[in-house]
DNA sequence: TGCTTACGATTCACTTGCGTATCTTATCGC
DNA sequence: GCGATAAGATACGCAAGTGAATCGTAAGCA
């Protein structure tokens, strides 16, 4: 009947020996001896550590405890760089985010197409992160997604699609008229949504596709494939 | 030093005369005499009780401990039905799920922004919580906002944009072409992606700016604004 | 009416995380 | 080399949640 409460009050009863040992080994639980990190180099593993945290165990998994282990040191030496858990949380996302590179080969295609492929090598952890895991973040702070990319983002800069747009126009590619914001970042929003709802990298067939089928077509770009050529059934 | 363990200790040897002193009581602890809910209309209250901690709370405060005083009972009453806390989970969405309803007003637009309209009204608190208050859920079980999606889809069963498209075809409205599912379910990504991105309810303004900057220029319907006569400039 | 079921309540030991308070000691600047 | 600094370790009190056990009793049925 009473089994567990015997089996722990045995456990209880040796709470002294155990401390008592403790002591007399003296603390050298760990490599005593190997190079203490400081200053700036401590801070760096520190958000190394706090961003794999992060990404492997999303925004719940994102505690002091958690991050403290894996970087090899004490809650209390976060505490005293970041005493609030928002304050490690956006340090770790500033230090770990960097634009997407938007190539220029001359071809409004090629672009769309290879920002969407560096937008998967480069954040299919991020977005995903930064989607999914920070749901709770979200939920505590009452932000959302284009909040906190706004504080990310440097503020009045042109989005990689109206760069990529903007180009193509003064190559010729494209007529020099007013586009939609919604239409000219169709393609990222698109693909930010294939990962949302697959929670993985997005396949090139799906990057082709949007762009091909979706994009080109929307810009009136000619030879691009018309809505009744489109490949595939509604299945 | 160990001022904790004396402490507990000395709470550990007042054991026995609390259970004691319970006994005595009797129990009568809250109000004895209301009605004591059972079977059906007691699972009811639970599960209206977890969906409403669930859409308040996410995923992460999804617990028993919440479900239970919520719903005014205790956790056995809960574990008793559902061991696992997914068995809980996966009922509470079950119960609460329902199609959203697809409208037949005889014209395309009218059927697709009535549509996504009634996907905001009826899901902004559910694809919101599907997408965002879950996130926990999916990376626990490592699966996915489509994978669950298809868990509680009847299967092989049209998409609303696919019937509203149908539809639209035998009315002569659409040519009789194959189109792509991309292209067809576009105006509930683009939706769906809007909400995960603002975490808020989607507007009118954008609902009808996906029907008819994008939707209906890709299917080709006549007199819908062409890309180059879209209002807003790239901002 | 009496019996069975199972609801509601409470307790328990345990775990994890928080935020803080120390203490020792390695490291850096002088 | 030496002292100031701060890293790293450990402990504390607190809070919330987890499963499980137990117990009295209200509800439903025969």
């Amino acid at each position: 009947m009473n089994r567990k409460h015997e089996r722990i009050a045995g456990e209880r009863g040796t709470i002294g020996a155990q401390t008592a040992k403790r002591r007399a080994d003296g603390g050298t639980t760990r490599d005593s001896g190997a190079s203490r990190r400081r200053g700036p180099r401590l801070e760096d593993a520190i958000l190394d550590a706090a961003w794999d945290v992060l990404v492997e165990h999303g925004y719940h998994g994102f505690t002091y405890e958690a991050v403290a282990t894996r970087v090899g040191t004490s809650r209390p030496v976060l505490y005293r760089r970041w005493p609030q858990r928002d304050d490690l949380l956006l340090a770790t996302l500033t230090k770990f985010w960097q634009p997407i590179a938007v190539p220029d080969t001359g071809s409004l295609r090629d672009d769309a197409i290879g920002f969407l492929h560096n937008a998967d090598a480069d954040r299919a952890g991020m977005i995903t992160l930064m989607s999914v895991q920070l749901a709770d973040y979200f939920r505590d702070t009452g932000t959302s997604l284009s909040e906190l990319r706004d504080t990310l983002l440097p503020p009045g800069q042109a989005t990689a699609f109206e760069t990529i747009v903007a180009r193509a126009v003064e190559r010729g590619e494209l007529p020099d008229v007013p586009r939609s914001s919604r239409v000219v970042n169709l393609p990222l929003d698109l693909f930010r949504h294939d990962m949302f709802i697959t929670m993985r990298s997005v396949s090139d067939e799906s990057i082709v596709e949007i762009v091909d089928e979706v994009w080109l077509p929307l810009l009136g770009v000619p030879g691009a494939p018309s809505a009744s050529s489109a490949p595939a059934p509604p299945a």
